[in-house]
DNA sequence: CGCGGCTTTGATGTTCATCAAGTAAAGTGG
DNA sequence: CCACTTTACTTGATGAACATCAAAGCCGCG
C-alpha cells in the first residue's frame, strides 16, 4: 500500500466553524488524529448516566435526546437535540461522570476527541476557549430556557410546545416522522403518557394536525401558536 | 496626604481561590483596580433581564434570587444563590442581554468588573478561562439539577425540598430567618402560594417545624427528607 | 397466528389552583 | 405614637385539571 496524506474530513466538517475556527489547518489536522467518528443506530446509547467521562463527544448528524433517571425510577427527558446543539460534556473540567444518559433517536454520528487534548486545546488557545464556553453556554441556556416554558403551561399547551419544537426547530417542515414514544413525549414535557394521547386526539379531532402511523402532519400551526402561548 | 500603596483586598478575598487562582499577585492587583465593589439593599435590583451586559460581576456576600418573568407577566424564580454560586453573565461570550434578572434577598456586596477586562483575561489565560468554564457550569448544572428535581415532586415533596435547601444548603443550620415570602417559594417550586401556606401549616401541624414570624426551626430533619424523597 | 409492546379511550378519583373572606403584620402620614 | 392603608399571610370551600386504572385495539415480529 502506498504511504497516502489522510485528507482529513475535519477541514470541510461544518462543526469546525462553530468551536473550532480559531484552529489553523495544521492544528486541524492534529485534531483530526486524535479523532475517532462512530455511528449509532436509533435507540443505541451514546453516554450513560454516572459512567466516566474521558471523551468529548459531539453530534455530527442525527437526533438525540438527553435524559435522566429520577430516583422513583422513571425517565426525565432533559431536552432533545440535532447537531450543534448537543457536546457530551458541558463541564470538561469539573465533573468525572456524566450527569445524564444520552440515546440515539436517530442514526446518528459522533465525533469523539480525547478529553485529554480537548483541554490542552482549551488551556492554550484562547479562541477555542471562548467559542467552546459559547457553545455550552448556549445549550445550558436552551434547557433552562425550554424547561422554564413548558413549567408555566398547562397540558395543551406543552403538547402544542413540543409539537412546535419539532416542526420549526428540529425538522424544519410540517410533516415529520415523530422521533419519540408518546412516553418519551410526556417524560419531555412532565405529564402522563395518557393524557399525552388524549390532547393528541384532541388536536387530531380540532384539525389541527394529522397523524399517519409514525407521521405527522402539523395542519394549523397558528392555533398550536395560540394554544402553546395560552398555555 | 502621603502616597499609599493600595491594599488590594482582592489579594485575600475567597473568590479568587475559585475562578482566579491562577493569577499572580500583580495580575490580582490589576484586576483590582478594574474593580468595583457595591453594596445592595435586601429587594435590591442587581441586574435587570433584557438590559445590555457591559459588567462581569460576582456575588461576595449576601444571598439573590435568579428569576424571570413568563410572557404571562408572572415571575419565575430559577434559583436562589449564595456567594462562589452566582456570576453575572454565564455565557460571557453570546448574549448581549441579561437573560434574567437578579435581586437581593439579603443585603448583599457584589463586585463588579468590566466585562472587556473579563474577555481579555479570559483569552490569555487558560487557567482562568478554565476556572471559569467549570464555575459557569457547576451553576448551570445545579440549576437544571433542581429543577429536574423539583418536577417530579408533588406539594408537599416540593416543600420539604425548599425547606431543606434552606437548612442544609444556605443557612447549615436548624434555624433560620425565611429570606422569601410565601409568593416567592410558590414561584420557586411553582405551585400557587395558598398551597405553599397550606403545606407549611401542614408541617406546623405534624410538628415537623416552628415557626415564629420570618423565623423558622426545622425540628425534624428526617421526615422532612422522607417527606422530599417519597414526593 | 399468537405474543408483547405501544397506543387509544373511557371512567374514576386525587391533587392542586382558584376564589373569597378574614386576620395579622408592616409601612405611612398626621 | 396612633389611626389608616396596604401588603402579606391564612384558612375553607369549590371546581378544574390532571393522574391513574382498566380494558380494548393495533401493529410488528418471531
Amino acid at each position: 500500500m502506498d504511504k497516502k496524506v489522510s485528507v482529513c474530513i475535519c477541514e470541510k466538517c461544518d462543526f469546525r466553524e462553530v468551536v473550532f475556527s480559531t484552529l489553523d489547518d495544521a492544528s486541524i489536522q492534529e485534531l483530526c488524529n486524535h479523532k475517532q467518528e462512530r455511528s449509532y443506530n436509533k435507540g443505541e446509547i451514546i453516554n450513560h448516566e454516572g459512567e466516566k467521562i474521558t471523551d468529548f463527544k459531539y453530534l455530527r448528524s442525527g437526533l438525540v435526546k438527553l435524559f435522566r433517571r429520577a430516583p422513583n425510577g422513571d425517565e426525565q427527558v432533559i431536552t432533545i437535540t440535532r447537531p450543534f446543539e448537543f457536546v457530551s460534556n458541558m463541564s470538561i473540567f469539573s465533573d468525572e461522570k456524566y450527569k445524564y444518559s444520552v440515546s440515539a433517536l436517530e442514526d446518528s454520528v459522533v465525533c469523539t476527541v480525547e478529553l485529554e487534548y480537548i483541554k490542552k486545546l482549551f488551556l492554550k488557545n484562547g479562541g477555542f476557549a471562548s467559542n467552546l464556553l459559547t457553545k455550552i453556554s448556549t445549550i445550558n441556556d436552551k434547557i433552562i430556557g425550554q424547561t422554564l416554558d413548558i413549567r408555566q403551561k398547562n397540558l395543551a399547551g406543552r403538547v402544542a410546545f413540543v409539537l412546535l419544537y419539532f416542526t420549526q426547530d428540529i425538522y424544519k417542515s410540517r410533516v415529520f416522522d415523530i422521533p419519540v414514544s408518546r412516553k418519551e413525549i410526556a417524560d419531555y414535557i412532565g405529564m402522563s403518557t395518557a393524557n399525552v394521547i388524549r390532547t393528541l386526539s384532541d388536536f387530531k379531532r380540532d384539525g389541527i394536525i394529522k397523524v399517519f402511523g409514525k407521521t405527522m402532519e402539523i395542519v394549523n400551526i397558528e392555533k398550536l401558536e395560540i394554544i402553546s402561548k395560552r398555555g
